[in-house]
RNA sequence: UGGGGAGUCGUCUAAUGGCAGGACGGCAGACUCUGGAUCUGCUUGUAGGGGUUCGAAUCCUCUCUCCCCAGCCA
């Protein structure tokens, strides 16, 4: 029924192999800058590039953009690493670093000064960004431009070895200052910073921009297809600018849309800011849209490709439905994960006809979308605990869960039936629950009575105290990017992104549970066991709930 | 008011001269020992004006709106 459809990344690469333009090959890259830990706009960028190069029998690399050592840190690196690989790419032995290139990018540096193309200017940043000019008045030319080559290549050469201070002198490409691309008035390709790079130690104190760097790098690689976002369209006459010039292999640059989610932010800027004024607890925080958050919070590598192909690559700027995103995840969690029955805000139940010290196991599905998941054994006793929002006092007309007189099933177990209730008369809270059974309506029994409802419940006896997280939208707006809504984002962040129980009553199959297993608590949602998890006390985190019908009618109702 | 891009259901995305389709969301129903899942149906869209054409989302033209660029960040 879904008939296949390309993206015009697609339609371009299938073209260039029909023209036999690159020899039939295709291959990219995932070029991260190790500043910050990868999010979902970076998952969409790396499912393009290495799902395109398995598409087409290519390759894709990945490689570290690591050009300035200001910024940069090796724990990036590894996280990044990581993430990519838990995501599920292979780049096999391609691991590159753009720092792994200085020798040869300073090379192309030298030929490019031999060429009349490049000069060594000693103007101070402040002064060429005034002789840049504006978006409307062309720049002026730097009246260190027209340096004979002899002297460029010396003051070059003496920058690399360090007698010059930050900031002192620049290498600038020789192109346009009237150009009405502002990239192309003669850009800054080396500058000179005194910090040791992560890499290369202190090797080096010049180091290639962007601009310069990343064209060589992608044609020293042989890449035929090099994938970014819209922001460098303008940088393209440059990128093939430099390689013009130097008259390298060249591959072509392709743009696309970067993601953007509803409820959330994903630009680095942000993300860090949020890690650093400690609104989060850390770049894996469950909250987070981080790979390594998401991953904590239990979504699987699988739900998030499946995003990543749904959502498209197109060139017109969009926020994706949070909504995607979790329908992705549900839909990959309920195939896999075994349920089980938790209870977050327990009340008693207290079975008034069962024997006091009786108790029966009673046979559990683990997963009803999955046969070969088997069955596990539950203890059902004369004190349970079921959820405090599964009773209602005075129910209204579409509340069909338990209330006075009223009967409900227990999963897997009985059906009982509420005879009467205590309620603590200080909060108003019911703290009992006194129900009859019916020793007739045992699951799997013959005797079939029809129920409304079917509660999850736990048997007090033997129940597990584990420690629930629940977590929201980190923002309550759809758009924290939008500056009339949220002058500054923080500003906009939900206050009850996250809530903690601390009382909640879980069957004791889930003794066992590690961190990152992954189940569906009956009727709430998705959890996976956090790293916080101690052999005293579960932790688990709240993936995302179960679509949630009867909080629709309520809200409706109300 | 320089340069570069983009406008299709609420959202994302197809259709490149021939019935505007899919997914998510929403709504309604069926089913259900999870108010889950599943299944069925419905809903809504080519930024605007002109033009070419038997026929235009698609071609031409004018207009409007939005995004990006003035880092020695990427």
């Amino acid at each position: 029924m879904e008939k296949e459809t390309k993206n015009f990344i697609e339609k371009i690469i299938e073209e260039d192999l029909e023209t036999g333009k690159y020899g039939g090959r295709v291959h990219t890259r995932f070029p991260p800058e190790p500043n910050g830990y990868l999010h979902i706009g970076h998952a969409k960028s790396i499912c393009l590039n290495f799902g395109i190069a398995e598409k087409y029998g290519g390759l894709c690399n990945l490689r570290f953009d690591d050009t300035n050592p200001e910024k940069e840190e090796e724990e990036y690196v590894r996280a990044i690493i990581e993430d990519v690989r838990w995501l599920g790419f292979d780049w096999e032995d391609r691991l590159y670093y753009a720092s792994d290139y200085f020798e040869r990018l300073y090379e192309c540096a030298v030929e490019l000064i031999k060429k009349g193309k490049a000069y060594v200017d000693d103007l101070s940043a402040e002064e060429i960004r005034k002789y840049r000019g504006t978006l409307t008045e062309p720049g002026k030319e730097s009246p260190y431009r027209n340096r004979s080559v002899e002297e460029n290549l010396d003051l070059f050469e003496r920058m690399r070895k360090g007698e010059f201070d930050e900031g002192q002198k620049v290498l600038r490409a020789k192109i346009d200052m009237a150009s009405g691309n502002i990239n192309m008035r003669d850009p800054v390709i080396y500058r000179i910073i005194k910090k040791p790079h992560h890499r290369t130690g202190d090797r080096w104190c010049i180091y290639p921009t962007y601009d310069f760097a990343h064209p060589l790098s992608d044609s020293f690689e042989g890449i035929t297809h090099s994938l970014c976002t819209l922001e460098f369209e303008d940088h393209r006459p440059l990128y093939d600018w430099f390689l013009d010039q130097l008259e390298l292999y060249h591959p072509q640059q392709i743009e696309f849309a970067r993601l953007n989610l509803s409820y959330t932010v994903l630009s680095k800027r942000k993300l860090t800011r949020l890690v650093e004024e400690g609104h989060v607890s850390g770049w894996d925080d469950p909250r987070m849209p981080t790979i390594a958050g998401m991953r904590r919070r239990g979504y699987t590598p699988e739900a998030i490709r499946d995003f990543c192909d749904r959502i498209g690559v197109a060139k017109a700027n969009s926020i994706v439905d949070f909504e995607l995103l979790e329908h992705c995840l549900r839909d990959d969690l309920n195939k896999r994960c075994p349920r089980v029955m938790v209870v977050l805000n327990p009340i008693r139940v207290i079975i008034t006809n069962y024997p006091e010290d009786r108790v029966e196991y009673v046979e559990a599905i683990n997963n009803p979308e999955d046969p070969t998941a088997g069955t596990r054994e539950v203890p059902f006793s004369r004190e349970l605990y079921i959820e405090a929002d599964d009773f209602m006092e005075e129910p209204p007309k579409k509340f069909y869960r338990l209330a006075p007189g009223r009967e409900v099933r227990l999963k897997h177990a009985y059906i009982i039936k509420c005879e009467d209730y205590e309620k603590d008369p200080e909060t108003g809270r019911i703290t009992t629950l006194y129900c009859t059974y019916d020793p007739e309506s045992k699951s799997g029994s013959n005797q079939q009575k029809k129920v409304k409802a079917t509660l999850h419940w736990v048997s007090a006896r033997h129940a597990m105290d584990v420690e629930v997280r629940l977590y929201d939208r980190l923002f309550r707006v759809p758009n924290p990017d939008d500056k009339k809504e949220c002058p500054d984002f923080i500003d906009c962040l939900n206050p009850d992104s996250l809530k903690i129980l601390t009382n909640c009553k879980a069957e004791p199959s889930l003794k066992n549970a590690r961190p990152g297993e992954r189940f569906q608590f009956l009727r709430l949602g998705y959890f996976a066991v956090d790293l916080d998890s101690s052999e005293e006390k579960l932790v688990f985190n709240r993936t995302v709930t179960l679509r949630d019908t009867w909080k629709k009618i309520k809200s409706k109702i109300s």
